[in-house]
DNA sequence: CAATAGTCGACTAACTCAATCGACTTAGTG
DNA sequence: CACTAAGTCGATTGAGTTAGTCGACTATTG
């Protein structure tokens, strides 16, 4: 049930951009920097989730990347898709990629897998990034403030 | 966020075992039969599940698998960290296997993560597999009579 | 003692993951 | 318009994991 690295980067970098949405285009270098990603590893990212829609970029001095809509339109369980696939823990419960069991009406574990990937979509598509952000923005306060 | 199939197998043998409770123990072969699990695959699997307490056997003919305690004792998160390891998406929100990221203090996601891994470990807790063996029955019971 | 059934460790092929590279395109600056 | 700073794209790699196999061994029963 673990989360794929990449799937984890993509999380940080979009938090990134978030808390940085309406300023400037940031630069892979500096997403890279901030949130201790590799930086050619990074840039394969960014460019799936640019493919997918939720960054645009600016190529040229001062360009960079920026996401395309607000960051309350985006939540979690979109990125994570994106990078890794289907949140379900089997495909015979997977509402994006769903198939087959062989004795899936006799099968008394199918339902228990279901809460699963209800439980958890709940969660990531509840999360959006504006609220991420939000939450990052006070954790730093508060750390800043104590100590 | 998937299941790997040695968890789903381990979970299908361990039910398919919770289902002849109180019986004669069963033998590789049988489970294997009964949820199309590679029989060769199938007995790393048990004996894995052996080594970890949660089943006994016995060799020779008439001999078997069998639980070392009742289904109702057994849930399926124990079985799936037996195979899998810890249930969390990643390891700084893993209570059976924590590890610390470096920007830990002001990570707006750490919260998130640790919801889902909540989440995932209360229905995973919660299933036994005494209920899944009920839900089984109910679900084949149904059949019959249905179609 | 022959047949049955679990035990153990090693092995492998295929695949996935994380990361890297080189060559290319586009955009701004002087 | 040349130079340089960026993003773009496809290919490739190395390490590691996964799913599955194998052969030789040990214990039990009849
Ligand atoms: S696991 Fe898919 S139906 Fe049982
Ligand atoms: S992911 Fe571990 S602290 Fe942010």
């Amino acid at each position: 049930m673990r989360l794929s690295t990449k799937g984890e980067y993509a999380s940080r970098a979009m938090l990134e951009l978030s808390l940085h949405h309406e300023e400037k285009p940031l630069h892979i270098r500096d997403i890279s920097k901030a949130q201790d990603i590799p930086e050619r590893f990074l840039e394969q990212i960014l460019l799936q989730l640019k493919r997918a829609g939720y960054l645009r970029s600016r190529k040229g001095p001062n360009g960079g990347y920026y996401l395309s809509k607000p960051p309350a339109e985006i939540n979690v369980a979109e990125v994570i898709r994106v990078m890794d696939g289907p949140l379900a823990p089997i495909d015979c419960v997977s509402v994006t990629a769903h198939e087959v069991c062989p004795h899936e009406s006799s099968c008394g574990l199918k339902g228990l897998w279901k809460e699963v990937r209800d439980a958890v979509a709940k969660i990531m598509e509840t999360a959006t990034f504006e609220e991420l952000a939000e939450r990052t923005r006070a954790a730093r306060a508060g750390r800043r403030r104590g100590a």
